[in-house]
DNA sequence: TAGATTGTTAATCGATTAACAATC
DNA sequence: TAGATTGTTAATCGATTAACAATC
């Protein structure tokens, strides 16, 4: 049980070294913070910070063992065990994230999903069955899962997370393009697809013009 | 042409105000930063900062003119005009997104995506159609789209990349659970559903229980 | 021992917040 | 004029980086 804060920045840094760990030869028993830095184009120091605030089995000379490595940083970020999430709205975003394959190696674990129109009921979701809108408030209260993700249009999004909310799901994190009202206490997180892809075009423009892209 | 610089945390801000603004009834003519604030929990003179940073129609007492914020907004994100991208991967998450209609407000434009399946090839996709990966380079070679979008799964998101990149597509918007090599001077940025996921429960597991969830 | 790497202490940098002056 | 709001200057806070000591 260690009380060691990690901080926001390094919270966001795990999941590279995660991925580039996952990308190693099997057979790469040691590495070390300075290599993990190079690669990823990170300072070293920041690097080792970051590992150092998650993990002890760092060794001068030698490194980290890869293995322990990749464990205590998943212990880190998923400190609490398995996690059990539901999606609302099961259009294209709902169903990408129901067969999204990648939670599994974060604990996580979609036991529900929810859509207003009847044809989707009882159809399948990745792991689990979409299920009507009446019949959230009793599955949340029941198996109350620590999220709730919404993916429903923007007009609709409000319904959604008021409908999770007062079944005391605690967590909200909404795909719909708006603001959301949560009552004191509840955790939000928006996720916007058009704002990330926006901001990275104009990261790009305001970059220099690192090549020629009108080479004629 | 302002030449004033924006802070990477305030741009990360600009889309909250946006949907903020853009969920106040039509006929609210003036917005002040202390009212935003208060609506998002941010602290008064952050949002003032922010908004200052993108426009100057601040007035004392009145506040700012709605929809005149909400443009220079806008125009603050997506500096150059209208931006054009790429799907690679037409998967659920390619699907999600060649569907997704928040676009069109940040003028991004899909012209093209690809995907590996023959079967796929010639379906619509969104406003354009699935292509093979065959014509990837001289579609890209010609269209020159800002950004790539890389949906494929993590076995072949570095092959994927290297098309794009390949191809002279500067930017690269992951959405694979790997790390890429991106040759200098391209931009990269990941996407990591299953990390933010894992990032909010860790941030719900780590916080006060604010509420008491089993009530019995 | 020599060399590579870790981890820590101090310095720098950037972002947030507080206090205040300016303006309609 | 009085009050509300903007915008700015200074103070605080947190994160990054640099310098260095510790260790295998």
């Amino acid at each position: 049980m260690q009380e060691v804060h990690i901080s926001k920045q390094t919270l966001q840094r795990l999941p590279l070294y995660i991925n580039y760990l996952n990308s190693l030869p099997a057979d790469t028993s040691h590495v070390s913070a300075t290599q993990i830095a190079d690669c990823l184009s990170l300072n070293d120091v920041q690097v080792r910070k970051d590992l150092a605030s998650v993990s002890s089995g760092g060794r001068p000379k030698t490194g980290y063992i890869t293995r322990q490595l990749a464990q205590d940083i998943r212990k880190a970020l998923a400190c609490t065990g398995p996690v059990r999430f539901v999606i609302v709205g099961m259009g294209n975003m709902g169903q990408a994230l129901a067969h999204y394959s990648g939670f599994a190696e974060y604990n996580l674990h979609l036991i529900a999903a929810f859509d207003h129109d009847p044809a989707m009921v009882g159809k399948p979701a990745g792991s689990t069955t979409v299920h009507a809108m009446d019949a959230l408030p009793d599955i949340c209260r029941q198996q109350m899962p620590a999220v709730g993700i919404i993916t429903v249009p923007a007009a609709t999004a409000q319904h959604a997370c008021d409908a999770l909310t007062g079944a005391g799901v605690p967590a909200i994190w909404n795909f719909a393009p708006v603001h959301l009202a949560v009552p004191e206490g509840t955790l939000l997180e928006n996720e916007n697809m058009a704002a990330s892809l926006g901001l990275l075009s104009r990261h790009l423009a305001t970059m220099a013009p690192q090549k020629n892209r009108a080479s004629g």
